[in-house]
DNA sequence: TCGTTTTGATCAAGAATGGTGATATATGCG
DNA sequence: CGCATATATCACCATTCTTGATCAAAACGA
C-alpha cells in the first residue's frame, strides 16, 4: 500500500474551515478568496476520493472521515509548525548582550541553555551587575537586555514576574530581633531590595543598623547563615541554608518586587526579540 | 512568528536523497528525473532559506541544518503515511467472510477488533469449522478466505505460522500411559491433528483407543481434564486447565504443524486482501 | 410574503508552479 | 588523458492553483 503525500496546505485549509465553520472565514483568515477555500475543499476530497463534509442548509458538516482527517491534521500541522520555527530558529544569528542582577544567576541557566538549544547561532553574553547599574547600560546601549528587580510599579521595561520579598535568617538561627536589627544589605543605593527593607522598617518604626554589607547575596552569605544578620531575599533566592520569617517574627511586612524586563531603546535585534521572548516564557508567574 | 507550511514532497525527496545518498538514486526510486529531484532540492532551500547540503567531491553531504530537517522530515512523513493509509483504508467497503478453525477461535478476536478499527466499513463474517470443511468452502467459493491446520509442506494456501504439537493431559493429572493409550480426538477425518497423532502411534509401534470424539476441542476438554484421555494440541491451544507433556512422557515425537491461510480462487476483493495482510502481520512467527 | 443579504459553488482565464529533456559541467577511474 | 557517471542549469511545456465574476440557495428582515 503505497503512501503519496498530503498536502499540508489542504490541510490547513480544512482545519480553518473546521475552526471557523465557514469557508468565507476560513478564507479571510488565511488570505485566500472564498472561491479559492471552496476549490481546495473540493481537491481535498478528490485527492482523497473521500466525501469530507456535507451541508445541512447553510452550515457545513463534517464527515465522519472529515472529523478524522481533521484529527490527522491537526497533528500534522503542529508538527509541521515545529519543524517550520525549529529550522527558521537555527537561522537567527548575531550577538547578544544580556544583564542580570547577580542574585538572579542561578534562576536563569536553564533558559540560556534552553535558548542555546533553540537558537545555537546566536552568541549569547551574560553579565552581572546591579539592577541600577545595569539599567544604565541598557540604556546607553551597552546592553541588549536587561533583566532588573524594582519596586512595584515603578516605571521602565516590561513586568516579567512578581515575587514576594521575605525576611530570612541562617537556617538555623533564630531571629535576631534586637534593637537595632542587624541588617546584611547591598551597597548603598545598589539595589532596591536594600531601599525596600529601609522604607519597609522606617514606617514600623523600628530601627536598624547595617551589620553587613556586599554588592551580592553570595557575600552576605556567610554573616547571614552565621547569625549575625537578617536579609531581605526573594522567595527565588532562598536557598537551603536561608529560612523565611513569616509575620509572626513581629517584623514588618515586605512588598512585592517586580522582574523587569528592560530593552535597549532601538529596535531590539532579532536575537533579542526571541532571548526576550523567551525570558517570558520561561520566568512568568511560576508560583 | 507565523509558520508556513513545508512541502511533504520536497521532504520526501530530501529523505530519499538521504537514505540512497545520491540525487540520481533519490529519482530513480521516486520516479522522478534526476534533475526533478536536483531542482526539488534547490527549492527546499529556498524556501527554508537555508543550505541543507554541500558537496565534498562528488558525495553529498548534509549540513547539520539539513540532517536536523531529516529528522522533523522522517517524523512527518511517517505521520503523513499513517494518516494517509488510515484514510484509504476506510474506504475499503464491502463484505468478507473467513473460516477458521474452531479451536483458533481464541487466537483470532484481538485481529478482528483491529480489523474492524482499520477498516470499519467491512462487514466481516466468521464461520468455523473443520480444516478439511474450511478448505471445501474456499474452493466452492462460499468463504474469501480460510485459515486452516495441516501437515507439513502439504500443499494449499500461504503458510502463516508453523507450530509444534503436543501431548496433553489436565493440569492435575499423571500421564495415562496405559495400553492402549485413551485418546480424546476429533471426528474421524475431520482434522489434522487426528491424522498426525494416529501416524505418530503407529509408528511409534503403539496402540490406542478412542476415549472420546467431538468436533471442537471444547467437547473434549472435559474428557481431558478429568484424566480420561490425552490430547493433541498446539501451544497457542494450551489452557490453564492442560499440562503438556514432554518427551520424557515415552510418548512419541509429533511433528509440526501448519497454519495455512487458504484464498477462494478468484482474484481476492479489497477487503479480503486487507484481511489476509493483517492475519499475516499479526500471526507471524510469534515465537 | 417578497426583497435583501450573505454564503457557497462553479466557471473561464490568467498566472505560477513544477516536471522534463537536453545540455553543460564536474568528478572519479583506468 | 579520455570515458563513464553524477550533478547543475536552462528553456519549454503541461498542469495546477488562484482569482474575479456569476449564479444558486439559504438566512434574514420587515
Amino acid at each position: 500500500m503505497r503512501a503519496p503525500t498530503l498536502d499540508l496546505t489542504l490541510l490547513r485549509t480544512l482545519v480553518a474551515i473546521s475552526d471557523t465553520g465557514s469557508v468565507t472565514a476560513a478564507a479571510k483568515r488565511l488570505a485566500y478568496t472564498q472561491s479559492t477555500v471552496s476549490m481546495q475543499l473540493q481537491r481535498l476530497e478528490a485527492q482523497l476520493s473521500l466525501i469530507l463534509h456535507e451541508r445541512e442548509g447553510r452550515r457545513i458538516r463534517f464527515t465522519s472521515e472529515g472529523e478524522r482527517l481533521l484529527n490527522h491534521a491537526r497533528r500534522l500541522l503542529a508538527l509541521n509548525d515545529e519543524a517550520w520555527s525549529d529550522m527558521q530558529a537555527r537561522q537567527v544569528t548575531g550577538d547578544l548582550t544580556l544583564g542580570i542582577p547577580e542574585d538572579y544567576a542561578s534562576l536563569l541557566p536553564s533558559v540560556f541553555a534552553y535558548f542555546n538549544q533553540l537558537y545555537p547561532a546566536v552568541g549569547l553574553k551574560v553579565i552581572c551587575g546591579t539592577s541600577a547599574h545595569l539599567v544604565e547600560q541598557v540604556k546607553a546601549k551597552e546592553l541588549d537586555l536587561a533583566l532588573v528587580t524594582r519596586q512595584r510599579n515603578s516605571p521602565g521595561g516590561d513586568v516579567i514576574r512578581r515575587e514576594p520579598l521575605l525576611w530570612a535568617v541562617g537556617m538555623h538561627q533564630q531571629p535576631l530581633l534586637s534593637d537595632p536589627l542587624p541588617l546584611a544589605l547591598y551597597s548603598p543605593g545598589a539595589d532596591v531590595f536594600r531601599e525596600v527593607a529601609e522604607q519597609a522598617l522606617q514606617s514600623a518604626g523600628r530601627s536598624w543598623r547595617v551589620a553587613y554589607t556586599s554588592q551580592s547575596m553570595a557575600g552576605l552569605a556567610p554573616i547571614v547563615t552565621a547569625g549575625l544578620a537578617i536579609v531581605v531575599v526573594t522567595r527565588s533566592m532562598l536557598t537551603p541554608a536561608l529560612r523565611p520569617l513569616d509575620e509572626s517574627s513581629g517584623l514588618p511586612a515586605l512588598p512585592m518586587i517586580e522582574l523587569a524586563l528592560h530593552r535597549a531603546p532601538h529596535r531590539p535585534s532579532e536575537p533579542a526579540r526571541r532571548l526576550g521572548e523567551l525570558i517570558r516564557e520561561q520566568l512568568a508567574v511560576p508560583d
